[in-house]
DNA sequence: ATGAAAGCGCTAACAA
DNA sequence: TTGTTAGCGCTTTCAT
């Protein structure tokens, strides 16, 4: 059995200090019965500090058997629009004297169910879970076990006897406004650019490309719609490998697009790189359109033009979900929260010309 | 005293089915004393996965002292290099079955505290802290009160009584190796531009600029070196938009600078909007060298050059060096290492040109 | 080879 | 208003 080497103060301490039983100590710790002696309060009170006391946060959990931590698991960190994505759900969370218990499941079922279950095991009792595979089977265990869970990004179809409270922009509609911009501009063969196909939001926004050009009287042209393998280790390319790679293969295509649409910003950038590997200019060659705006949309040249997310409404929707759910104030069927992308202008479209 | 919905199964659940102790069951599961009835052992595993028990870590924790988990403190996860970073540590540390516990600071020493005495809280004995203010003050009661701690980018004077152990590329020499690469180009005005110098490595970096030049006769002109300042609220301004403003603002003054040396790879992307904004050519026009090597480097259009840090090794290193002193198989003094950064030629540094 | 019992640090009935 | 007591789920001597 390893110990630490000093140990730390403990309420037995504290109470030894101030002269009064440990169950005192903890009520004034925990501000309950304030009809308690002032004075006996600040005696302890200065105890605490003068033994710079600091409650073990695994013993109070163990009792109460609750953990004010929230889980948040996402696909990978090394991409800024889940950096972004984590900041405002801490932000959120640390508002409501929440912490936030980040985790990187790197797209792997495996490595989701692995925290999830981890994180069970260390009381937490919430956990957002960002875009990850269609099925939220792994996750059916820790359900089960009380787990609180708010998905992102994907409404389940209860097919799996599982129902979670989610929060999500309308994807169709962002991949709608997306094309009808394109096809405004005067573009007709318009490439889908996308990672593997694993999240009901990657599906969502392929319908909403096919749809808008069927109603629009295009026939979607199967060979511009490009979905890049999953890795046989499960994880995923990195965005920007995959748009380059698209755009390179379909560009010295027979019949190339005059447009992509990408699945999300970095794999716009992406795009970019391959475009200009070809000599090709955006917007004056092709044209380019992102999703979620992430910062570095405005920082590229040209900026790219996007389809907005707005992150910190949907987050904060889906901590309070996720808190109301974990604290039992909402009790009720699970909600569904379905905000509105919005289009961001900048200069990575422009109109169609003949090459 | 909120409870769990469902209350999970404890190992006195596993001992009653399977007709032994609690403490067989708990000899079994952490593969004590081989010398163990065969037959009992497959009794009690039995019984494990028909109830599908999984251990409470909190109380095993509680009592046995130590948590398989290290810490990881970052300025922001919204730069994609603290997320490679964090990757790395996590793959590093996972291979040693310790899980990683990520925490976003926003360079606000305040947060680091808080993180840091939250982690001891939680039993958490080690932590690896990125790149945070010159001063570890606030770090030092928890390393009084036993926590491990493996700092990045920076070596402890020891000013302060604490002295950790520390890993970190040499960011002089990476400085040197970017500067004399521009020298050779020809380049005799080099900007230098950074965030807040609130690390010792990028005080590093700008000390290196500065010798590099005099050791060529080139005395360092204050004009040219951009220190943007830290934000009231102990925040820090996107390095993309600290670049970018840096760029317009030395270019558009009286005696340009005809190339930037970027603290890191963000800001040299900052400094491309930049120059593009002023309708000027990278690298025909203004040579632009990074720092980092992010994969986004390749991306841009052109590639970023840049000082690359050996970040895999560095974390190995690092989560090594933690992991030892946590098992308290290292004892010794405290260890420092240096690893030599390398330069990425790409395409945005070229020769000189006059304008 | 296995079981009984103590206790990690804390909170929450219940007493006083 | 404050103290006593029992235990949260686990590990680990010490018995047997």
């Amino acid at each position: 059995m390893r110990k630490s080497a000093t140990s730390r103060v403990t309420i037995l301490d504290v109470a030894k200090m101030a002269g009064v039983s440990p169950s005192t100590v903890s009520l004034v710790l925990n501000g309950k019965h304030d009809r308690m002696g002032e004075e006996t309060r600040e005696r302890v009170m200065d105890a605490v500090t003068k033994l710079g006391y600091s409650a073990n946060h695994m013993a109070r959990a163990l009792k109460t058997g609750f953990v004010p931590t929230i889980g948040l698991v996402v696909p990978t960190v090394a991409n800024p629009f889940w950096g972004e994505f984590a900041r405002r759900v801490e932000h959120a969370a640390l508002a409501q004297n929440y912490q936030v218990l980040l985790c990187n499941a790197e797209r792997s079922p495996a490595r989701e169910q692995l925290y999830v279950e981890s994180m069970l095991a260390r009381g937490i009792r919430g956990v957002i879970l960002g875009s990850s595979p269609l099925s939220l089977q792994h996750i059916s265990g820790a359900a089960k076990c009380g787990l609180q869970v708010v998905v992102f990004d994907r409404l389940m179809q209860g097919s799996e006897g599982l129902d979670f409270d989610s929060v999500r922009v309308d994807n169709v509609l962002g991949a709608r406004l997306a094309i009808t911009h394109l096809l405004e501009l005067g573009h007709r063969r318009i490439g889908f650019v996308s990672g593997p196909l694993s999240s009901s939001s990657r599906k969502d926004r392929l319908e909403g490309y096919r749809s808008t050009l069927l109603s629009h009287g295009i026939e979607p042209d199967e060979s511009l719609v490009w979905v890049a393998n999953a890795r046989p280790d499960n994880g995923e390319e990195e965005a920007t490998e995959i748009g380059r790679l698209a755009a390179a293969t379909q560009l010295r295509g027979p019949n190339p697009p005059t447009a992509f649409f990408a699945i999300n910003d970095m794999t716009a950038i992406g795009i970019y790189a391959g475009v200009r590997d070809l000599g090709l200019r955006i917007p004056e060659d092709i044209s380019v359109i992102g999703f979620d705006d992430i910062n570095l949309c405005r920082s590229m040249n040209p900026p790219i033009t996007t389809v907005r997310q707005p992150l910190e409404e949907l987050m904060n929707s889906a901590v309070d979900l996720l808190i109301g759910r974990m604290e039992q104030k909402n009790l009720g069927p699970t909600t569904h929260v379905t905000l509105t992308p919005n289009l961001v202008l900048r200069g990575s479209t422009g109109p169609w010309r003949a090459r």
